[in-house]
DNA sequence: GTTTATGCAAACCTTTTGCAAATTT
DNA sequence: AAATTTGCAAAAGGTTTGCATAAAC
């Protein structure tokens, strides 16, 4: 269930944008916001259709757009050919470290890493814009 | 050129697979061990034609799998949609920083950051197969 | 001579796109 | 009523695959 300030803020993003809030637009979010999995276009797709939410995928790429580009959704991809999108609003910011052997995805965060990050990029002129940091593990017990 | 060692061992690994070791194989090894940079498989291609060697993308990308199964290439993906491919044989580890406007490819290394990633990782009770670090940039002179 | 590799074109699969119909304002 | 959005199905784009032919052993 989406609050009134994010709906509210939501729509006034939209009408700065020239877009229209729109009932799959709205559906979409909420589907995203109640959901703290990382999940493909269309595991949201199935999911929004179990819930009796009538769209297409066209319409959940178009919506996925946006919702990335104001930070209400990010996307992940670990490189399996599979992308997939998770919650980003109200989140702590963190990476993530993935099972190869169950798929499990795990979040992790670092503020040394991140520091030295900042450090690297200083030092070679540049500053960090965003950066991905992906740890394929596999449990400790495992051969 | 390939030396004569890495000759051997690239055929000794092709007969332990049950594979042969075909002249279309060695140009591909041959074509990537000679170059530095960060292609796409199309890239490879091209280069190849250039050199008056005649093979399809197909056998490009079959031979790319086996080449990164045995370390002797990377492959890499930077979530633009473009799988890129590098030299990692007598390569030392490197992760990218990616400059977001001008597309340049920057290498580095920092062993505190290797450190940290296999602590957080044992501390959750997986050990690190291998990970992915990109810095995504901008100049610092950049507004 | 047997076995594996290659090239070609078709198949794949996810994402994007053009367009007419539907929805929003 | 004017404007944007939607769904559909087609297009796109990179990668994979089946199969007949070629090359390696």
């Amino acid at each position: 269930m989406l609050t009134e300030k994010i709906k509210d803020d939501f729509s006034n993003l939209l009408i700065k944008e020239g877009m229209k809030l729109t009932s799959s637009r709205l559906s979409i979010l909420d589907n995203i916001l109640s959901n703290d999995s990382h999940r493909e276009c269309d595991q949201i797709y199935e999911d929004l259709i179990n819930d009796d939410v009538k769209v297409s995928r066209a319409t959940i790429y178009r919506t996925l757009d946006v919702l990335v580009k104001y930070d209400y959704v990010r996307k992940l991809d670990i490189g399996d050919g599979k992308v997939r999108y998770e919650k980003k609003l109200g989140t702590k910011h963190h990476d993530h470290m993935i099972c190869i052997e169950t798929g499990d995805i795990i979040e992790f965060h670092n503020n040394e890493i991140e520091d030295l990050q900042d450090k690297i990029a200083e030092r070679h002129g540049y500053k960090i814009v965003r950066h991905v940091h992906q740890l394929f593990v596999k449990p400790l017990s495992s051969k």
